[in-house]
DNA sequence: TATTTTAAAAATGTATACAAAAATACCCTT
DNA sequence: AAGGGTATTTTTGTATACATTTTTAAAATA
């Protein structure tokens, strides 16, 4: 595990302080490298978003903003329902296996928040690989990185999760089905209405 | 201008080798300093996909690649004609100054090719800021920074630029007549005919 | 007391030097 | 001559040291 990944880690489980500069000895001492390698993950981090500017120098973690949240799935239901309209045709069985391979591993209890993330957009992926159009897809990727920032948390009731699962099997069973409208519409449905809670989320605890 | 915009320039002008490896001694004889800022640069540029890697160590400059274009302009039509709808009543006299005012740099005569694009995007930009949607605008700023990537070389019709304009300026027409379907509707085709002008060129110079 | 100036401190930016890893070229074997 | 393995060279990754910039706090002035 590099420094990027250690730093993102820790970004959202919370560890690094919110709203003020992170400084680079502190850091360097914290992961017990020098100061260069940390730099070098600051700079990617900022530049994947990660981080913001502070000031005339130094960065520090964005707060969680449910206007950004908001936008983030406007976009994922937005662009992932005209990838998926792409891909349709083209998903062969194999997707479909590896697409139920991670439905499993989601399944199972015990999986951390930041590994269920990972999986969930792993089995959006492997849908969207068919469409064949990877710029498409890398951007839409960056996107799904970007929730990722708002996953430290447990969000919304608890049976979500099985929620999600569920609708994951119906799309499926759709796809299986060749019924393409049925399951693009329950695809961005599915994604928008993961955002609204998670928009919902972040309006209530703002306002406490 | 820092390293970054020195090395985004170069790329541009095609003044540095695509397809094989940048080697960072090279690139600091080249600019004048150590390495050190080299990396910085090459990381961040890395992350905004101006450089990819090359194998297991080292970055390189992305081959030109139609596809890539191709999806660079469907998602700017698809985002930009949503946040456009979003802005639209919110657009005030004042925006409408600014983008007239981009608009006459644009008219100009001896403008460069890269300041050109900075122009188009200022232009774009300043209708979609009543939209008020930072994270949207965002993303949308980053496809086109990507399409700056391709604004290396004259292509199309040399008339092009003309009708860019003009297609602009009725653009403006339509928002001042609170026209918002026909405004929509152009800027949408306005961004879908740069990309097709684009891909086929693109098409056509990888032919031979 | 509030504001500005100025000096001290702390933090970032950069260069040089060294360590680790990767790429290359060479030689040996088959 | 082709393939594979090893030594050499090159390149990247990291640490340390220094320069520059930014921030902080204190002191002086209005």
């Amino acid at each position: 595990m590099n420094i990027c990944q250690k730093i993102k880690t820790d970004i959202i489980k919370n560890q690094l302080p919110r709203g003020k500069p992170l400084r680079q000895v502190t850091l360097s001492s914290r992961y017990g490298v020098s100061r260069i390698p940390i730099r070098d993950a600051l700079l990617s981090l900022k530049a994947e978003g990660w981080l913001v500017p502070h000031g005339k120098a130094g960065v520090m973690i964005p707060a969680l903003d449910w206007k950004e949240a908001e936008d983030l799935y406007l976009m994922r239901s937005y662009l992932e329902g005209l990838i998926f309209n792409m891909a349709f045709e083209h998903i062969c069985p194999e997707d479909l296996l590896k697409a139920r391979g991670f439905l499993m591993e989601l399944d199972k209890e015990g999986v951390g928040l930041l590994e269920r993330g990972k999986l969930n957009w792993s089995f959006h992926k492997a849908l969207y690989q068919a469409a064949n159009r990877p710029t498409l897809l890398q951007v839409i990727a960056g996107l799904n990185e970007q929730v990722v920032r708002y996953m430290g948390f447990q969000y919304g009731p608890l049976d979500y999760r099985h929620r999600s699962e569920y609708q994951h099997e119906i799309l499926l069973n759709h796809i299986e089905n060749k019924d393409k409208i049925s399951a693009e519409c329950l695809l961005k449905l599915h994604i928008e209405e993961a955002g609204v809670l998670l928009v919902d989320y972040l309006k209530s605890s703002e306002a406490r």
